[in-house]
RNA sequence: GCGCUCGUAGCUCAGUCGGACAGAGCAUCGGUUUCCGGUACCGAAGGCCGGGGGUUCGAAUCCUCCCGAGCGCACCA
C-alpha cells in the first residue's frame, strides 16, 4: 500500500482522498446530513473554475433547507481553516454553490518531481493489488485466418488485459476455442475433400451459395465447407507428407489436426504482429475429457434447472426471465456450445480468479445471460465475470464501405488490414473508439501518414521530444534531476504539468469502466499541451536553470507519452 | 414481435458517479516561422445533443413513449 500511496500522491485522486475527511468532518456536525452522504469531487472542465470542484453544497440544499450558495460559503469558510496550503491555494465558491479548489504550485512541482522519479513506471498504481484477472478474449475458433471483427477483439482484450496489469492485478490472458463441435468437422471434411480432389480421388461439382453465385468444389465438399484457399494449402501439405496413404481412412481426425494446427499457427503469427501474446489456451475437447462438461451437466440438473424433451437437454432459461428455455445437450448427444462454455468459466473460478472479463462480440449479446445465470445457479459470483461486448466493424475506403463476403472468404484478413495500414494504425484505430460505439475504420484516413491521422499526432510528438532533447543537449545543456523546477510558472507549463498528473487516474478510470479508448483521448491531450508548451516555451537560449527545468518537463511528457502509447501497445519511435 | 447497442457540429466521434456558457479531430475560412522537428500552433464559423413527455435546484446523461440504424432472438459458434 505504501507504493499505492506515493504513485498517486501527486495526482487528483489524492487530492480529493485528502480532502474528502476534511469536508466530511465539517458535514459531521450539522445534524441533518446523513451519514452515508456521498462527498464527490470533479475536474472542472474551465480552468476558471479551479483544479477540482465540489457540489456537495448543492445536493445538501434540499437536505438542509437552505439555499446552496450559503451552504457553500459556510463550507468553504472551514474548509479554507483545515486545508494544507502548500497544496491547496484557494478554496472558493462558485456560480450556483461550487466549491472549487486550486491546488498550489509545489504540490504541482513535487508531482512533477515524482513523475520524473518514476519514469517508466508511471501510471502504475497498486489498487489492484493481491487480486488476480483473467481476461479472455480473439477466441475464435480455429477455422480460418483472423478477419478485422477479430482484430478488435484481439486488441480490446490485449489492452484491457494491459490497463489490469497497470492498476496491480496479477493479470493471464486466454484464448478459449471449440475444437470438439460442428464446426471443426466441416473443416476437416472441407480438408479432406480437397485432399481427395489433389489425389485425383474426387471428380468436381459445383455449388450455389446464398448469394446466387456459384463455385466448383470437390465431390463430397460439405455443404457449409470452408472456401478459402489456406484449406486448398493445408490439403497439399497433407498430400506431400502423406501421399495417398489418407485416402482410404474414415477418420477425420488427421485433417482436422493438421487443420488446426496450420490455422493456429497463423492466427498466432498474426496477433504477434500485433504485439498479442496469449498466456494460456483453453480448448473445449479437454473439458469433455476431464469431466468437466458433465459436472455441469449434473449441477444443473440438481439444482433442477434441466429436463428432457424431444430427446434433448434443455435448460431452464426461463427461470431467469428469457422468452424460451435453451438446449444444453442436443438429439445427437452432442452437446451446444453454450454447455461446455459454462464449463470452461467453472475452470476460472476453479482456478481462483478474483476478476473475469470476457471480450464479445455484440453477436453474443443473447447468449452470455445464459452462461452467467448457469454460473450463479452452480453457486459461482457471477458478479466476479465482466463480460465487454464490442460492435461491429465496418471497413470503409473514403465513402465507400469495403464489401465482404464472408463464405467465399475473400474479406478483408486482419493480416491484410496490417499490411495495408501497419500494426500501430491498427490498434490504435480499434481503440480510439468506445467499444459500443459501430466502428467504421477507414482506410483512406489510416493509410495516410500525416497530420490527419491521429497516431502519428502522438508518435509525432513523443518523436520531437527526443529530437529536442538531444540536441539541447549536443549544445550544452543538460537536465539534471536537481533542476529547479519551481521555474516552471509559465502558463502552457502549468498546464502541461497538470496534465500529465492525471495519467495514472486516467489509466484508472480506463481499466475501471473497462474502456480504453479513454487512454488516446488522453493521450491526445497531452500532446496538445506539449504543443502548446514547445510553441511558446523556448529551451535552448535560455539561461541554463530555466532551461535545464524546461527539459525536465519536456522529459515528463515524453515518459507519459511514452508510457501511454505501450499501454496501447503502440511503438513510441524516436524519430518518424 | 421481443431483446441488446447506438442516434451529439458537414464527416468520424468524446462527453462512464446528472452539474456551472455542449467538446475534439477532420473538412471549410483566416492567421502564425530571423529561433529547439510547421507532420506544429492560434483564431473563426459550424449544435433546439433523433422527437415528445416526465423526475430534479439542475438532464446529452436518469425514467417513459415514439422515430431511425446496427446486431441478435438455433438442437451454428
Amino acid at each position: 500500500m505504501e507504493q499505492h500511496v506515493r504513485v498517486l500522491q501527486s495526482s487528483p485522486l489524492s487530492m480529493q482522498d485528502s480532502l474528502r475527511p476534511h469536508l466530511r468532518a465539517i458535514l459531521d456536525t450539522f445534524e441533518a446530513v446523513p451519514d452515508n452522504f456521498e462527498i464527490t469531487f470533479e475536474e472542472p472542465d474551465r480552468p476558471e473554475h479551479g483544479d477540482l470542484a465540489t457540489n456537495t453544497a448543492l445536493r445538501l440544499a434540499s437536505v438542509l433547507g437552505d439555499n446552496p450558495r450559503s451552504i457553500a460559503e459556510r463550507l468553504a469558510e472551514r474548509l479554507s481553516e483545515r486545508v494544507d496550503p502548500s497544496r491547496i491555494r484557494s478554496v472558493e465558491v462558485a456560480g450556483p454553490g461550487f466549491i472549487n479548489f486550486r491546488f498550489a504550485q509545489d504540490y504541482l512541482f513535487d508531482g512533477l518531481a515524482d513523475l520524473l522519479a518514476e519514469g517508466d513506471a508511471f501510471g502504475q498504481t497498486d489498487v489492484g493489488a493481491g487480486q488476480t484477472a483473467l481476461v479472455e478474449y480473439v477466441s475464435a475458433n480455429p477455422t480460418g485466418p483472423l478477419n478485422v471483427g477479430h482484430g478488435r477483439n484481439a486488441v480490446l482484450g490485449d489492452t484491457l488485459a494491459t490497463l489490469l496489469d497497470w492498476t496491480g492485478y496479477d493479470v493471464t490472458r486466454e484464448y478459449y476455442y471449440n475444437d470438439a463441435g460442428r464446426q471443426m468437422r466441416v473443416l476437416a471434411r472441407s480438408v479432406r475433400a480437397r485432399y481427395k480432389a489433389l489425389a485425383g480421388a474426387a471428380g468436381t461439382t459445383t455449388m450455389t451459395l446464398d448469394d446466387g453465385t456459384t463455385v466448383e468444389v470437390p465431390e463430397g465438399f460439405p455443404e457449409d465447407g470452408y472456401l478459402g484457399q489456406y484449406i486448398i494449402d493445408i490439403a497439399r501439405d497433407l498430400s506431400d507428407e502423406h501421399g495417398d496413404a489418407l485416402l482410404d481412412t474414415e477418420d477425420l481426425t488427421p485433417f482436422r489436426t493438421a487443420a488446426e494446427e496450420a490455422i493456429f499457427a497463423e492466427i498466432e503469427a498474426t496477433l504477434r504482429r500485433l504485439n498479442i501474446e496469449m498466456d494460456g489456451f483453453a480448448n473445449e475437447q479437454a473439458l469433455h475429457d476431464d469431466g468437466t462438461v458433465q459436472e455441469v451437466l449434473d449441477g444443473l440438473t440438481d439444482a433442477g434447472l434441466t429436463y428432457e424433451k424431444d430427446g434433448a437437454l434443455w435448460l431452464k432459461t426461463t427461470a431467469f426471465g428469457k422468452e424460451d428455455d435453451t438446449v444444453l445437450v442436443k438429439q445427437s448427444g452432442e452437446p451446444t456450445y453454450r454447455t461446455p462454455d459454462i464449463a470452461y468459466h467453472t475452470t476460472k473460478f476453479e482456478r481462483g480468479y478474483d476478476l473475469m472479463i470476457d471480450v464479445f462480440g455484440a453477436d453474443h449479446h443473447a447468449a452470455y445471460p445464459d452462461v452467467l445465470n448457469a454460473l450463479g445457479a452452480l453457486g459461482y459470483d457471477q458478479e466476479r465475470v465482466d463480460v465487454v461486448l464490442y460492435q461491429f466493424v465496418t471497413l470503409v475506403r473514403g465513402d465507400e464501405p469495403v464489401k465482404m463476403s464472408t463464405r467465399r472468404a475473400n474479406y478483408v484478413t486482419l493480416d491484410d488490414l496490417i499490411d495495408e495500414v501497419g500494426a500501430d494504425v491498427t490498434r490504435f484505430f480499434f481503440l480510439m473508439r468506445s467499444p459500443d460505439t459501430h466502428l467504421n475504420f477507414d482506410l483512406e484516413l489510416a493509410e495516410e501518414e500525416s497530420e490527419k491521422n491521429p497516431v502519428f499526432y502522438l508518435q509525432y510528438a513523443h518523436a520531437r521530444i527526443c529530437s529536442v532533447l538531444d540536441k539541447a543537449e549536443e549544445v550544452g545543456f543538460s537536465h539534471d534531476d536537481d533542476a529547479d523546477l519551481s521555474l516552471l510558472t509559465h502558463a502552457d507549463e502549468i498546464a502541461l504539468i497538470k496534465e500529465l498528473l492525471r495519467f495514472p487516474q486516467e489509466l484508472q478510470n480506463a481499466a475501471d469502466a473497462r474502456a480504453p479508448h479513454f487512454v488516446p483521448n488522453y493521450l491526445r491531450d497531452v500532446a496538445t499541451a506539449f504543443s502548446q508548451f514547445y510553441d511558446n516555451c523556448r529551451i535552448i537560449g535560455e539561461e541554463d536553470a530555466l532551461a535545464s527545468a524546461r527539459m525536465r518537463l519536456a522529459l515528463a511528457a515524453k515518459t507519459v507519452l511514452k508510457n501511454g502509447l505501450t499501454v496501447l501497445g503502440i511503438d513510441a519511435p524516436r524519430q518518424m
